[in-house]
DNA sequence: GATTAAGTTGACCGATGGTCCACTTAATAT
DNA sequence: ATATTAAGTGGACCATCGGTCAACTTAATC
């Protein structure tokens, strides 16, 4: 019962420097280049590492992109739930949602091609029911935010389907080349365009 | 100068027979499997032929879901170009949109996994530069069409990002398993709702 | 029936995601 | 310090994939 008595075993020191070595190896190699030529065996000679121990650490191709997103996702969820307006609570729902959506583009911009790179490793042969089924969820976090704050908005409509809509945007090739090319202030402005109009034409 | 003398070599009668059961075959395993199951050497076997006749008539992957897209999407894009309103042209551009889009969502439906194969085949390494830079004319042929009807409901937004985000709905996974389901309504009524807020919100 | 270009085929290639297990090593108990 | 041991490691290995190719067939022509 003395200090050492925690029952859940942590993480050894050696393990946590290699977690650490492969995610940002695979952060960098990401950067640089299409996410079909990132294999996990570049990620895992990049870092250092054997490719046996990416698959020990994240479990899959898809397990690791995961991870690597939701590193990114963590601040600006943090922001939305206790943040400052406009995009943490107290701003209208339109508001709120534009700063939003603009953030996320900024991510997509931001992180290359992870977002493609996610994408094609859940494209990807094996993780089949399990790994697909329950999708991301980084993804279905995003989802509920946007779905909820549309149906403040606009009670009538399916908040549910238009934000997949607005959502499947990021996952689109055309415009995800064109946010690693870092022009995220476009899609932003066209994400803005569209929720105006839509709040507009249901608020009277 | 006989009657024979055809310059265009025409395709040979057992190729033309090939091509089809390739092509059947290919839709028939599209529509009961995800498409990371459907590999070409399954279509083959399906198709009664050898793998390499597949590559020979197809060039690749991407080539085979190409082609059957095109297939499918021809009967629309003569609808558009000359069917009767609202489809065809005659009809305000906000209606003739809302018909566009509805009968994607219906060809999403019918074709199961076809969008998302072609997907999946463009991301798949081998096709680099040529293959994927003016990716498929199908896409290209459908987005000149809703920016252009965009372009003239609302000449001051942006019209082609708008439309590839309204096109990129398709190519999501949410709402392509949605459409695998039969539902295509719904995401033609989201659909509507979108561009008729968009088009009522500067319109006056 | 001969000629020939088009078509066909399956063994083969390099690469990938994923598995496995013999081997190391960090953390603990003594 | 040393022993104990569970956690961690690495890389040969596997099935499968898209794609290539050279030897072989065959449909269309003269």
């Amino acid at each position: 019962m003395g200090k050492n008595c925690r029952m859940e075993r942590r993480e050894r020191a050696d393990a946590a420097r290699n977690r650490q070595a492969i995610l940002r190896a695979a952060e960098e190699l990401l950067r640089r280049h299409p996410p079909e030529q990132v294999s996990v065996e570049r990620v895992a000679a990049a870092a250092g590492v054997g490719k046996g121990t990416v698959f020990h650490r994240f479990g899959s191709r898809t397990g690791l992109m995961r991870e690597l997103m939701a590193e990114r996702a963590r601040e600006l969820e943090q922001a939305v739930a206790e943040g400052p307006p406009p995009l943490g609570p107290g701003a209208e729902p339109v508001e709120r949602l534009v700063a939003f959506l603009a953030r996320v583009a900024e991510l997509g911009a931001r992180n290359g091609n992870l977002m493609a790179a996610h994408e094609h490793a859940m494209a990807t042969r094996k993780g089949a029911a399990e790994e697909r089924r329950e999708s991301n969820p980084i993804y279905v976090s995003w989802h509920r935010h946007v779905s909820g704050l549309i149906a403040r908005g606009r009670p009538d409509v399916d908040a549910e389907e238009i934000a997949h809509m607005l959502l499947g945007t990021l996952h689109m090739e055309p415009i995800a080349s064109q946010l690693r090319a870092g022009e995220h202030e476009r899609l932003a402005a066209s994400f803005a365009e569209l929720v105006r109009a839509l709040f507009r034409a249901g608020g009277g």
